[in-house]
DNA sequence: ATAAAAATTGCAATCGATTGCGTAAAATAT
DNA sequence: ATATTTTACGCAATCGATTGCAATTTTTAT
């Protein structure tokens, strides 16, 4: 690439006769400018085709007008849709997105971090690996005086901006919906338990159960069933019990429930009538399996949407809010073929 | 958020009575610093939880080790994974992503690269929206000296670099494939023809049904059937048709071909027997319909990789190349059982 | 012990845009 | 025509880090 000097507001200045000062102020629509200078000076940056340089300006305002997103995988559906949501509230008030993905590893994600600091981004967005032991580095940046938002994997006890689906409820309804559907031995796949969201899940599953006074079965209870594979896996050991269970709620994610699904259909075991399944995210293949899955929807591109209002609300907001605030979103259960069994 | 006062290098200095400038050298690993006082530098630069400001930096060093990346969507599967590849291979060389989607809307796109280039990113990755139809935007980004890298949908009038998908030659193989196994009128759905994309698998198709010596029927081409709807709506008049195609290409999209698919079961025709479908992407969806879908893969990831690796190439040598590099990738042909007949 | 070479550190300018303060010029009032 | 208020623009410092060059100190050679 050839350098190019690119024109600067000292070059505009220098071919009209005047002031750096007075460009600067023409071209962000001060009023102590005179309306015939201005016109002047935005036509000769447009023929000099002068561009803003972002960092300079930035530096001296002592903001970047950048928001940081840190997630586990870009093209992991769920997150992809949650990062579209949040360019779209943010670019149209002129904020950029710098993205990075942790890999699900938690060194990775301090580094990820801490560049988004070196970046001096507003805000930085996260939600954080699923190895993540500790969360010095997300106090970090309440110390350096940024906004943190998390999302759905939250670190909970760190008092900061959240949004999150009521994982809980959702788990409920689902379970709920399989005991009145009239199965009786519900097994559920459960994720890794240092996070939230999974913990929520089966809490959900296990409140479900009590309330519909179905005695907890410890064997149907299997521990990290969260790929397609783990969840296939899981299944042929489940059905194979003595007395296998006859729904499995796969609370990881749409994978592992479609691990389920092919495994039944190899044991030639039939879905929904000699098992119930429902998996977790409303992934789009969902839809079209045969029988199609029961499953929850998470309103992903809406998460993502109101991740960015929150921020712009919150800087809008001159006073700083005293208590951490919350956003619980809904998901909404989509019932399909998969569990259309009628006891 | 209260407003923290970062500590910069002059903290440093002034706490330990020397001058920034080594404080400087000593962050950045010269040699013209003792190693005693680089020592003791970063140990109180640690202890001040000092994060350099790379707006700072960059402003100075004349670059912004970031990249920018233009798509339709970032929440599209292809797209997603490209990014991902990007993602992997720069910011393992301490590049940022900044990443912005168009929404197939040219005024945007246009927007966005403004944006970038404000940004002064160091290079810009893009794909671009369905409807462009000039290019005075990416000849701009050459102009300001910024790298352009294109992907996937180029202008091809551009000399840049380019890296995309072999779209003719695995058009050709998908529908030789289709004619090999018995298929004898095969319909073509395409999409929008501005995009060189869309002509290229046009032009595969043709191209392998001249060297078949298959004749081509115009009715069975049909224009602008990118969705699952659209295609659907294409498969509704085709099949309707005095004479019937008993092959479908959907050239645009899985998602195209699964709109064929479904309409097929409506109808009661038999896949792969009385009609052969094949749908490009490899979408996760198209293992799992049944039948499962033959279609074409393009190593999205692996193309973003491709996109990574390129750039820096392109940045370690001095010399200018001449002409605009091109990387071509063969996409595969995944058969599956949509298109199982034996004539 | 002295000269020469090498290693450290400091000084000051620079990257490009912004902004408080001051002054000249224009507009309005007396 | 003179005094007063507005308006428009310039001056210079600032944001934080980097770097060429000069100055100083330390090391090595003679």
């Amino acid at each position: 690439m050839k350098k190019v000097k690119r024109t600067t507001i000292y070059d505009i200045a220098a071919k009209l006769g005047i002031t750096a000062s007075s460009v600067s102020r023409a071209l962000n629509n001060s009023s102590q400018v005179n309306e015939k200078t201005r016109e002047l000076i935005i036509k000769t940056a447009d023929e000099l085709n002068y561009k803003r340089n972002t960092l300079a300006s930035n530096l001296r305002k002592g903001h970047s007008k950048t928001i940081g997103v840190v997630v586990p995988r870009i093209n992991q559906n769920f997150f992809s849709n949650v990062i579209a949501g949040i360019e779209e509230t943010t670019y149209q008030k002129g904020y950029n997105l710098i993205i990075c993905q942790s890999g699900e590893v938690h060194d990775k994600e301090i580094q990820c971090v801490n560049t988004l600091i070196n970046q001096h981004v507003d805000c930085i967005v996260i939600s954080v690996s699923a190895d993540s032991y500790d969360y010095q580095h997300l106090q970090n940046v309440l110390d350096h005086g940024i906004q943190l938002i998390q999302f759905d994997r939250v670190a909970e006890e760190l008092e900061t901006l959240k949004v999150i689906n009521d994982n809980e409820q959702a788990s409920f309804e689902a379970v709920s919906h399989l005991i009145e559907n009239g199965y009786k031995r519900i097994a559920l796949l459960e994720g890794p338990q240092n996070l939230n969201i999974f913990r929520q899940r089966k809490n959900g599953y296990l409140r479900a159960l009590e309330t519909h006074k179905v005695k907890v079965i410890d064997e149907l209870v299997v521990e990290n069933a969260w790929t397609k594979e783990l969840g296939a896996e899981a299944t042929r050991k489940l059905l194979n019990l003595p007395h296998p269970p006859d729904a499995i709620f796969a609370s990881t994610s749409d994978f592992s429930a479609l691990g389920v699904l092919e495994v039944a259909n190899i044991m030639n075991i039939k879905v929904p009538s000699e098992l119930g399944i429902c998996g977790y995210s409303n992934e789009a293949f969902t839809e079209i399996t045969s029988p199609s899955i029961t499953t929850i929807d998470q309103f992903s591109v809406y998460m993502g949407k109101t991740i960015g209002n929150l921020f712009f609300q919150e800087i809008a907001s001159i006073e700083v809010s005293v208590k951490p605030k919350i956003i619980s979103i809904k998901p909404e259960l989509i019932i399909r073929g998969s569990t259309a069994k009628k006891g």
